[in-house]
DNA sequence: CGCTAACTTGAACGCCATCAATGCTTGTGG
DNA sequence: CCACAAGCATTGATGGCGTTCAAGTTAGCG
């Protein structure tokens, strides 16, 4: 078998360009890297396969490695004496694995079957050493990352919890929009408990939050995993908007 | 080195090291720029002057600058219907100006007086261009503006006033530490209201949180800027952070 | 087709948001 | 130097929302 070839050129990183604009909005995300540069990180990198649920690194390992999603879910965590904190759900095109004076800052799990490519640290710097054009690209990957991180905290900043949710759907919505994946309906690839810690309440409050929305008439559900949203004004309006402050109703 | 030197070289970026280990939990920031690319940073910069509440550009404005903090507190927020939402307090030695798209994501403005370089940011993608070693710079800065980004994140998560408020306080001390500050006591340069917008509760709130540390004799406060830790180790279990067992390296 | 894990729903308690009043501090002008 | 004002911060009461604990339901998998 020879999964190099059977999944093309080799890595490949997708983000929105941060000073490139676009419709505004759309957040476009674009494949950065040239098949030359593919071709040569190819040849640093290895295909690892990871079942649902497997472990690819904990944190405070000694970092070795970085990775580049070729398909399926990882979801990076970190664990506490009070439950998880998932940082972030990484989807195909995202790199992870970024260390923090040598060790792995959060742990990571497949949420999903996963394929991704796995490329030696030393050699990662020696790659980026003698190819500039590469730096810019992993410049453009980190700025996204960074918006990324710094939307989750905003919702975590938000304090109920159908607030929260909605801004979360809305969230992976435009993510998949901007994925280029087939809209109408969100998909949910991860499960409600890795929702809840990555929205920093629990299991019983996001159940809560998908029956207010559910019950609004905001969204609807096909099965757990698939949600339809069908008044994007209020899913809208709740992202952005304090929800209905007014407590003075009998 | 004269005196002035500090400020005449050009632009400094402080950064913790992702890949080169240090003493663990030390996070050491290191100025990374060489002075020969200060002096290249310097001639595409202008100095800024800003007294404390301006503003320095607004979300959604056409990002023209990137900025370099020489001395001074800028905090960095978007205003929502109910209330702000601050991403970030920058220090000396930080970077901000990143945009999406061509648009500035958040709104900046003094949290003291200021002084920062301003470099427009055509001439900075054509330094990049032509120094690979600014390049792998960036590449540190950003991967540490992430870490802060998801740390900001894990605070949030945290159900309890007190224990963000701990975390917080924890952050800001390590902080301080990384940028050889004097030890012994944490300073708050920012007010109780931003405080609250970081932590994502009410000012209100966070001053209940004050109330409950000190009255657990776990911190005090001189004045409302100047904060003592009494029981680091209280302080640390708050803040979910592994007990320190004598980490003074192997 | 039964088992298990994931999810939903229910009831009581506690924390924080909210509203509102008081206390503190800083700056300004008399 | 004090009086005063304005902004910032602390403190107090009440009610809503989420956590917690627990039971019931669904879905996934052999």
């Amino acid at each position: 078998m020879s999964p190099e070839t059977k999944h093309g050129a080799g890595p490949a990183i997708h983000a929105v360009h941060p000073w490139t604009p676009g419709k505004p909005g759309a957040r476009v995300r674009h494949q950065l890297l040239s098949d030359d540069e593919r071709a040569r990180l190819a040849k640093i990198a290895s295909i690892i396969r990871l079942k649902k649920g497997e472990e690819i690194y904990a944190e405070g390992d000694e970092a070795e490695a970085a990775f580049n999603i070729v398909s399926g879910i990882v979801t990076a965590y970190q664990q506490t004496t009070s439950g998880n904190h998932v940082a972030a759900f990484l989807y195909p095109g995202d790199l992870f694995g970024l260390s923090e004076e040598g060790r792995y800052v959060n742990t990571t799990k497949a949420a999903t079957a996963v394929v991704a490519y796995k490329m030696p640290l030393a050699a990662v710097r020696r790659t980026l050493d003698n190819n500039a054009d590469l730096d810019v690209d992993v410049i453009i990957k980190l700025c996204e990352e960074l918006r990324q991180a710094q939307r989750h905290a905003f919702i975590l900043a938000q304090r109920r919890a159908a607030t929260r949710l909605a801004m979360f759907l809305d969230l992976q919505e435009q993510l998949q929009m901007s994925r280029a994946e087939p809209p109408g309906e969100i998909y949910l690839p991860m499960d409600r408990s890795s929702i809840a810690d990555y929205l920093g309440v629990t299991l019983a409050a996001v159940g809560r939050a998908f029956r207010t929305l559910t019950s609004k008439k905001i969204i609807s559900l096909r099965d757990r995993q698939h949600v339809r949203v069908l008044d994007r004004t209020a899913l809208g309006r709740l992202a952005d908007r304090p929800p209905e402050v007014g407590a003075k109703r009998a």
